[in-house]
DNA sequence: CGAGCTTTTGACGGTAGTCAACTGCGGTGG
DNA sequence: CCACCGCAGTTGACTACCGTCAAAAGCTCG
């Protein structure tokens, strides 16, 4: 797959490499006609910084062109907690672009790629095309049902079914969108972050994750999560697999 | 406030109470004639009586017209979590209402009235009023920035912090929606309840809300919840108190 | 080669889960 | 009318999971 670095220059709508993703559902010539209008610029964002900080009344609406990132909340002691990721196609501060300020960072854990749009034209957008109002608030109710089952995963799963099922999570959700492989997802998540995600301290993340290399249910190194046996991982994690149908995207 | 009870008739939507709620963005003459067209019945819910069930494909989108209920997951093996609170004016299915299978039960916690509206008019509400339809997408995103502050709520707060992070999640919910009084908030949770919303096991929860009790944080009985020094509460809950714009409802 | 980060390890303590039994209460039926 | 049942709440004992602390090892980068 062929990346975009940071210089490469800004992605016209047309040529969207989103509408070839097998897990999303194309948009029409038409609504591409208006998304090319809609769209403001990009927003290169290197692996590991931060693209949007907690607190601020953010300008703008994004959406993933590219790469992998996640939303965190962190109180004022320090405790941090990941609340979601976000896949090519995601948007990103819906919260926020209903003009109340940002209760959430956004970080990106792999090189990753924006678009940006004007939040001024949002309600617009709901005007003329209402499909496309109506696919956002599908995504947002999928987000959603995406934070369900993670705080049930954080709520009532133990230690170790909790990685297992955040490892499935990664890789399915990687798989929908076209970046995981037949048995890897490459991504770099710190054990720090994993931990930070299921509710965990890191040394015991960091135990756990030994103790599921052993048991060979999943491969998870610095840089990549393999899983050999998907449904020996499903059952083992008791992941709750839903047939999805392909998610629009914006 | 006169309570309807299960033989009222129902409320037609240009008499709906929620206008007058002190949280709400009351509706326009416009849109309430919509409403009222869309608006297909209304469902009485007995307090404790489960709404919806995980699975089931529900042909219907609701409103909370009164009351208070919750989404809940459970796994296969019976562990349970309670994913989030649905208060007057909140969405309940929206989730399910794009097609797929609903992921999670919804159960009355007290006695409760729903609007029923047609799921396949959705798509119509986004073309014909394009201010409601951002509205919908509006309370999604809200919802989900709840489910943030809950999930990390259940994963980087102690037992106390968490129950009383609770008890004022509730408690000011219930203050937007006109339920709480002055210092009382009067609903009926069973500690099975807290203990499956906040991740704890039912003994833990006991002696945790007991701690509280002595501690003279909150005072939380079986059927109501008090919060004497609401300040003091906030602080101790480390609770994010975040200046709220009104709601919109459908 | 050292600074700083992530990962790993071991020891220890505390928070929270499990088990089991008992209390209290409202509802039901003999 | 009251015994009995079932459910919610409570208690104590024991266990184990998980957090904290501290230190070392491995890596990457300047």
């Amino acid at each position: 797959m062929a990346l975009k670095t940071q210089d490469s220059p800004i992605i016209p709508c047309v040529n969207c490499p989103l509408q070839h993703v097998a897990g999303l559902r194309p948009l029409t010539e038409n609504q591409i006609q208006f998304m090319a209008g809609f769209k403001q610029g990009e927003l290169y964002v290197a692996k590991g910084a931060q693209m949007l900080s907690q607190g601020v009344v953010s300008p703008h609406l994004y959406s993933v062109l590219q790469g992998v990132l996640f939303r965190f909340k962190t109180m004022e002691d320090g405790r941090r907690q990941i609340v979601n990721f976000l896949f090519p196609g995601d948007m990103v501060g819906l919260q926020g672009a209903m003009e109340d300020p940002l209760q959430h960072g956004v970080e990106a854990i792999t090189e990753a790629r924006v678009c940006i749009f004007q939040r001024e034209r949002f309600l617009e957008l709901f005007g003329t095309h209402p499909r496309l109002g109506f696919d956002v608030a599908w995504l947002a109710a999928r987000q959603e049902t995406s934070l369900d089952e993670h705080l049930t995963s954080v709520g009532r799963r133990t230690a170790r079914e909790r990685i297992a099922w955040l490892a499935l999570f990664l890789f399915l959700r990687g798989r929908a969108t076209g970046l995981t492989g037949r048995t890897y997802l490459n991504i770099a998540l710190t054990q720090a972050q994993i931990a930070d995600t299921i509710g965990l301290s890191i040394v015991h993340t960091n135990k756990t994750l030994q103790a599921l290399r052993k048991a060979n249910i999943i491969e998870w190194t610095a840089d990549r999560i393999g899983i050999h046996d998907l449904q020996a991982a499903i059952e083992y994690a008791k992941y709750d697999l839903q047939p999805e149908s392909p998610r629009p995207f914006i």
